[in-house]
RNA sequence: GUGGACGUAGCUCAACGGUCAGAGCACUGGACUGUGGCUCCGGUGGCUGGGGGUUCGAGUCCCCUCGUCCACCCCA
């Protein structure tokens, strides 16, 4: 066998590029209206800055995160999420010098080492949004409206959003205290997974779906009823600007991210369409207002979130792809090839979208070879068209053909394609 | 990291341990000298993922390995 490509790592062949372009074309039209700017950052950082986000004891950072040292010994990463560096460059850069609310997204690769499986792989691609520097829960209600504006302009329905609030460093030390003792007397009940992180991090055991956990788990106190004031203020505010916005949203109180710098809001959208596979989020994200402060940058409070391209690909209508109508250009005899490229040139001059086929074989062949091609118009230029200095236009869908001058071939073909779409 | 299913032509899949591994689609040529879609006829295309073993004989059985898929885990 030659040489292959690395497991995880996908090739994203043309097919797929303009399901990709799409979604990417829809997300910048849809978050430059909401006043988001694009930023670009790179794939690999150093491993620090991960370990201080994300959180040491995270499955991210434990068992997934492509390490190596360079040549001068410093432990650098492929990044496994996008937050973090953007979060570094917005301190390194100092971008909250230039307005109070800043706005950014992304879009990119990112990796982690984790069995392949539908919808996940080992590089997969997130479009994500952060908002740097608001406090006020309609920056995050906002952003979720944002997201559902990014769906429907899709095509994408059936998505459901779920909520939650994880409060503070204020008041979740008391939540959790609360859930371990809840929790002490049924520990033998928990997965091996759970028993070990019931002392960091007892939340993770509500998200678990093993049944001893749900059985252990059932009955236990809330978070959002140990939200301080502020936090809990903070979380009806959100609740009700998505009233206001319109954004149907449903409580989940057992809703637990999987990475340390959450606070307060959380949220994930799910689908239900079978194509997901086992993999049924498509987004998620959450509002992290100690993160940039931990990074050494100001106290800034922030709202962001990433979607699965790979996830939301399997949901778009792969059947509306736009498409400007192909144009086949065949040329057939002594020289014809030549005049060919040249004419093809000043058609495209003139706007229109052009494949020369200087191919060998019978007009038949490649009159079949354009049909499967998806070519709307094929022009001929042979012995007769050189002759009587003119081209055969052959309108593929209705079959109608016409001998034309070479300068109004733009007209024709324009004319008729819009009167098609309209 | 754990468990399961599966690797045969470019794609989707056949072939009881027994001739030369087949079919459909695709590609290509022709029937139809410069006109596509339909039909018919021909052609190209395979180290049966790779390696080892059992057997007179392996695509088929066994072991190893690589890969894909599914699930767990985790997440987007």
């Amino acid at each position: 066998m030659s040489i292959t490509g690395i497991r995880g790592f996908n090739d994203i062949l043309p097919e797929e590029c303009a399901v990709w372009r799409r979604i990417e074309d829809e997300a910048v039209r849809v978050f430059t209206a909401f006043g988001f700017s694009e930023i670009r950052l790179p794939v690999v950082e150093k491993t620090e800055l991960f370990l201080r986000s994300i959180g040491e004891t995270t499955d991210i950072v434990e068992k997934q995160m492509y390490t190596f040292s360079d040549r001068h010994g410093e432990s650098l990463a492929l990044r496994p999420e996008g937050t973090a560096p953007l979060v570094r460059a917005y301190i390194e850069k100092r971008l909250y010098a230039a307005s109070p609310a800043t706005r950014l997204f992304y879009m990119g690769p990112m990796f982690r080492y984790e069995r392949p499986q539908k919808g996940r792989y080992r590089q997969f691609h997130q479009i994500g949004a952060e908002v740097l520097g608001t406090e006020s829960p309609m920056a995050d209600a906002e952003a979720l409206k944002m997201l559902e504006t990014l769906f429907v302009s899709l095509g994408i329905s059936g998505v459901e959003i779920e909520i939650n609030s994880l409060g503070c460093p204020r008041c979740r030390p008391a939540y959790k205290e609360e859930l371990k003792g809840f929790l002490a007397d049924k520990t033998e009940r928990l997965c091996d997974n759970c028993k070990g992180r019931i002392g960091k991090n007892p939340l993770r055991a509500l998200d678990c779906k093993t049944p001893g956990c749900l059985t252990a788990t059932h009955g236990a106190p809330a978070v959002s009823d140990f939200l301080c004031d502020a936090c809990g203020g903070h979380f009806k505010g959100l609740r009700s600007a998505l009233d206001m916005l319109g954004v149907a949203a449903k409580v989940n109180p057992r809703m637990v991210r999987g990475l340390d710098y959450y606070t307060r809001t959380t949220f994930e959208v799910t689908s239900g369409a079978g194509t997901l596979g086992a993999q049924n989020a498509i987004a998620a994200g959450g509002r992290y207002d100690g993160l940039v402060e931990e990074l050494g940058g100001p106290a800034t409070p922030c709202f962001g979130f990433a979607i699965g391209m790979e996830r939301l690909a399997l949901l778009v209508d792969r059947n509306r792809v736009e498409k400007r109508p192909l144009v086949l250009f065949l040329a057939m005899g002594d020289g014809a090839g030549e005049k060919g490229v040249e004419v093809a040139a000043r058609l495209r001059d003139a706007g229109l979208r052009v494949v020369a086929d200087y191919a060998e074989g019978s007009l038949k062949s490649r009159m079949k070879r354009a049909d499967r091609m998806g070519a709307g118009y094929v022009i001929i230029l042979g012995e007769d068209e050189i002759r009587e200095g003119v081209l055969t236009v052959k309108d593929m869908t209705t079959g109608a053909q016409e001998k034309i001058a070479q300068d109004k071939i733009p007209a024709l073909i324009k004319g008729r394609s819009q009167g098609a779409q309209a």
